[in-house]
DNA sequence: CGAATAGTGTCTGTGAGACAATATTTA
DNA sequence: TAAATATTGTCTCACAGACACTATTCG
């Protein structure tokens, strides 16, 4: 590494340097509601906190998060979003972290169902370690905000899917009731009517739609 | 310091931690434009940055950018809004360096005008150093997307303004001409009208309005 | 057939965009 | 008075919300 010097004339290492983790709130649906993943801390009673990992030498932020899922959770082939650092003073008792939030959406199959992991309902969670319940509140609006507008647009559904499976996904994840004629008005256009219909449970069978 | 270890047992110290720096976009509007607040860097040649600071122990980011500017800058009382951390590896050639970016908007009035300051139109910009022309696309976004909806979110005017000045300024922030009659009708609802009027220049006296 | 669900027709209110008309001032 | 700017009137279009009606299937 070359001696480069700042302004002040110090080089690099002679300032202290914080230690920097990445968090992320692994969001899903589950019984019509908008849930997140937690793990729990290794020591005492049952404190649950959001995966997370501190950052390993010239990783980006987005490879630590897919390794702390990796390895925290058990998921792979994320695509999770920058939200925010959350660095207030004392926010982790074990010294200077600063932490990136993240956020991803991702079906309830894909995440794991074993004892150190909890799926909590985001409208009532327990309480959590450090200020994850901040970065939780963050993630969930960064989520409603994409979901007011386009359709699915975590991909939740797959490919194929009727008007009526993308509206009861956008209920759960918004906790709003919304109108049928309304929602498909507003969705329609940005999706490819397919002609093919299927057919669930009672009533006319309904229409298949595919992403653009 | 409590000698916590993480679930790996590992001691907070024994992990390389990155150095964090944050970089500030100060945008404001000169000509009819929005511009932005470089600074020159120490060495050779004419080369541009955006205003920054590594973080200093236990501070935090937004400390670190309100001392920043003040250093670098001689600007006080900013309320800079967090943007993204840019972490590409080697995006910094002096080693590992994450930087948190700030976006703040201020009247042109209060920027330093010295030999080794630049105000920049941004759609005109020189090499910058680093990342930080990603930065500045990165802020001048989300200040577009404030001044679309809201009456000069910044406070560049003032308390008193009219729909005129209100409108010219939007119409620099934003780079594009605006309907006067569409603008106004968008706008007034969010403001309070005082009755009183201004003239300026030629034809009818315009209406003096104030924030809510 | 009746219940349930899918999909369409249509009315209303709101608001943006656009152009025209009116109002008030300076040169 | 002519030009410039401010403000309001009004028309059109698009679209969300809402309600009603039609279509199709299962029990």
């Amino acid at each position: 590494m070359t001696d480069y010097r700042d302004s002040s004339g110090r080089r690099l290492d002679d300032y202290p340097r914080p230690s920097v983790a990445v968090d992320t709130a692994v969001l899903t649906v589950v019984d019509d509601a908008l849930a997140v993943l937690l793990v729990r801390t290794g020591e005492g009673d049952a404190e649950w906190r959001l995966p997370g990992s501190f950052i390993h030498e010239g990783e980006t932020l987005r490879a630590a998060v897919l390794r702390s899922l990796r390895m925290k959770a058990g998921i792979d082939g994320l695509r999770p979003r920058q939200l925010h650092v959350f660095d207030a003073p004392g926010r982790d008792d074990r010294g200077w972290v600063l932490s990136v939030a993240h956020v991803d959406v991702v079906g309830v199959d894909r995440l794991p169902a074993s004892e150190g992991h909890l799926l909590a309902r985001v409208d009532d969670l327990p309480d959590l370690k450090y200020d994850h319940e901040e970065i939780v509140a963050f993630a969930v609006e960064a989520v409603r905000v994409d979901y007011r507008t386009a359709p699915d647009p975590a991909g939740l559904l797959g490919d194929s899917f009727t008007m009526r499976q993308l509206r009861l996904l956008h209920e759960a994840v918004l906790n709003v009731r919304l109108l049928p004629d309304t929602f498909r008005r507003t969705m329609a256009p940005q999706l490819r009517a397919t002609g093919e219909t299927w057919v669930e449970g009672r009533g006319r069978p309904a229409e298949v739609f595919q992403r653009m």
